[in-house]
RNA sequence: CCGAGUAUGGCUCAGUUUGGUAGAGUACGCCGUUUGGGGCGGUGGGGUCGUAGGUUCAAAUCCUACUACUCGGACCA
């Protein structure tokens, strides 16, 4: 099928700038005044609702409940874990004056919430009785970050922080990976994006944390993502924060802790996953607008017959749209298709004549022609499993594709140069090793991967014993 | 943060070399016509030339600083 583009570049001619065409034309966000901090629109915000709403059912179905802590966190509280303060110290922001004068302590704007729900829970928590706590939030935070890119990397972003208190190790660890695998479900059920998961290395994890666990997402064009994590903090902060519990032997101990998030970069990856060269492709699962009528004529006839469906559509709880601008047909074809509306309704005298509508998918642009006497709302509903399941397949087709186990070195230049993708390969768990990596176009360790089998027993490296499986990429 | 580049109407860009009264296409408004993949004709409105300084009789054009974006590199819990 022959589609003129006039707006965006190709993806295959400069993905970044492609990248960032679909973001404005779509109407995802906008540049603001301020570096780093994006207008996020209604399209995109109604994305990030749909998210929210998905992710929100998943936590509160497994016992989280929601709070909302400050924006400003004292500098003091900022230093009570040493390893926290070191990762984040040189990208807080900070506030240091109120009006005119200036404050006797600066305030830091919230580059994560650790330090204050850890600040919270030691005042609240006193017996066994009063674990498990499961708490999230969701909220923005704030990072200096030198580059930036709207949804991949803010100043500013939104996001939700999981931050849990157990009574016993095994229990918070159980925690962690409970979070981990919802977030895998999400991804692969709600967004379409197949994910790898498992635990960052030691010189990767979380500042603070005892491990992290992650999901990372390949994009269309090999660059990985790290989408969201995991982290078994075990007693590391609530031993510096004091948090302490009487237990069931009625002795004082410290309680172990987990922390787990996910943001908007999510809207990133589902662009860079799914998007192609006629702009956003939006998984039905999380698409504000599911159906798009185009009626392809004002007469009055076709006009009626589209806002019929549209109720029906409705009344079934299929967010639906009628289109009846007066711009041609093609042209609103080609608009709904940047915005990524799954299935278009295409509704003409030529359909009425024969009693049909076409229906047109934005993951094939394949074209169906129903009679109208068929169950619409059906065939609709079936066709956004299909299209949600497609590009699953297709994500995942192309990741297969993508991923390469290599046991020499020499191997993972050639790939990272031409094809990059994930590296899966043997590591004998020395950071010796773990650098020779990143002299190769900055390729990173992206996850240790347990529960597949080796593919040699030795380390790609120094040809020592291998100890883990990893996935190597080039990051985000 | 280092190196290179870009910034002119909503968008894409010409004009900058060689300083001399702001241009096109597209989009937008209105009228008409049309409608099965970004239609056609007419007409109208819209720009402190990224921001702030400087040089000059005169600056979109030359100089300086800053900001934003792009590419490459470094960094990235």
């Amino acid at each position: 099928m022959d589609i003129k583009n006039k707006s965006i570049t190709s993806r295959e001619d400069d993905f970044a700038k492609w990248y960032t065409d679909i973001v404005t034309k779509a109407e995802m966000a906008a540049y603001s005044k301020i570096k780093g901090s994006i207008i996020i629109e209604p399209r995109g915000y109604a994305v990030w609702e749909n998210i929210q709403r998905g992710l929100d059912k998943m936590f509160k179905d497994t016992g989280h409940e929601n709070v909302y802590m400050p924006m400003l966190i004292p500098e003091s509280l900022l230093q009570k874990e040493a390893n926290h303060v070191e990762g984040f110290a040189p990208e807080v922001a900070w506030v240091t004056k109120g009006g005119n004068n200036d404050l006797e302590e600066k305030l830091g704007l919230r580059p994560t919430s650790e330090v204050l729900f850890c600040d919270y829970y030691s005042s609240k928590i006193q017996s066994y009785r009063d674990l498990p706590k499961l708490y999230n939030q969701w909220c923005n935070v704030f990072r200096w970050e030198k580059e930036t890119r709207p949804f991949l990397r803010g100043r500013e972003f939104l996001w939700q922080e999981g931050h849990t208190v157990h009574e016993t190790s095994k229990e918070a660890e159980e925690e962690t990976h409970r979070m981990l695998n919802i977030y895998k479900t999400f991804f692969e059920e709600y967004l379409a994006i197949p994910v790898i998961t498992g635990r960052k290395t030691e010189k990767e994890k979380f500042a603070g944390a005892d491990y992290t666990l992650t999901v990372e997402a390949l994009m269309y064009n090999g660059i990985s993502l790290q989408s969201a994590t995991s982290h078994y903090f075990g007693q590391r902060f609530s031993i510096p924060f004091d948090i302490k519990f009487l237990n069931r032997n009625g002795e004082y101990e410290n309680p172990y802790q987990t922390s787990w998030g996910t943001s908007t970069r999510m809207i990133a990856a589902i662009i860079m996953v799914h998007g192609d060269d006629n702009g956003l492709v939006l998984p039905p699962r999380i698409a504000p607008t599911k159906v798009v009528i185009v009626p392809i004529s004002k007469s009055e006839e076709v006009k009626n017959k589209a806002y019929e469906l549209l109720n029906n559509l409705k009344d079934a709880g299929i967010s639906t749209i009628v289109d009846d601008s007066e711009k041609s047909p093609g042209f609103r074809y080609a608009e709904h298709e940047m915005n990524g509306v799954p299935i278009r309704i295409e509704l003409g005298p030529r359909d009425l004549e024969k009693n049909q509508v076409v229906l047109a998918r934005r993951d094939t642009y394949k074209k169906s022609i129903v009679p109208l006497e068929a169950n619409l709302v059906n065939e609709v509903n079936t066709l956004l499993d299909d299209i949600q399941k497609n590009m699953y397949e297709t994500a995942k087709a192309r990741n297969a594709e993508k991923t390469y186990e290599c046991t020499q070195l020499d191997e993972v230049a050639e790939i990272m140069e031409n094809r990059p993708g994930f590296v899966k390969a043997m590591w004998c768990g020395e950071e010796e090793c773990e650098m020779k990596f990143k002299e190769i176009r900055g390729t990173k360790s992206r996850c240790i991967v347990d529960n597949e089998k080796p593919i040699d027993d030795k380390c790609i490296c120094c040809k020592k014993e291998a100890k883990h499986l990893v996935y190597w990429g080039i990051q985000y």
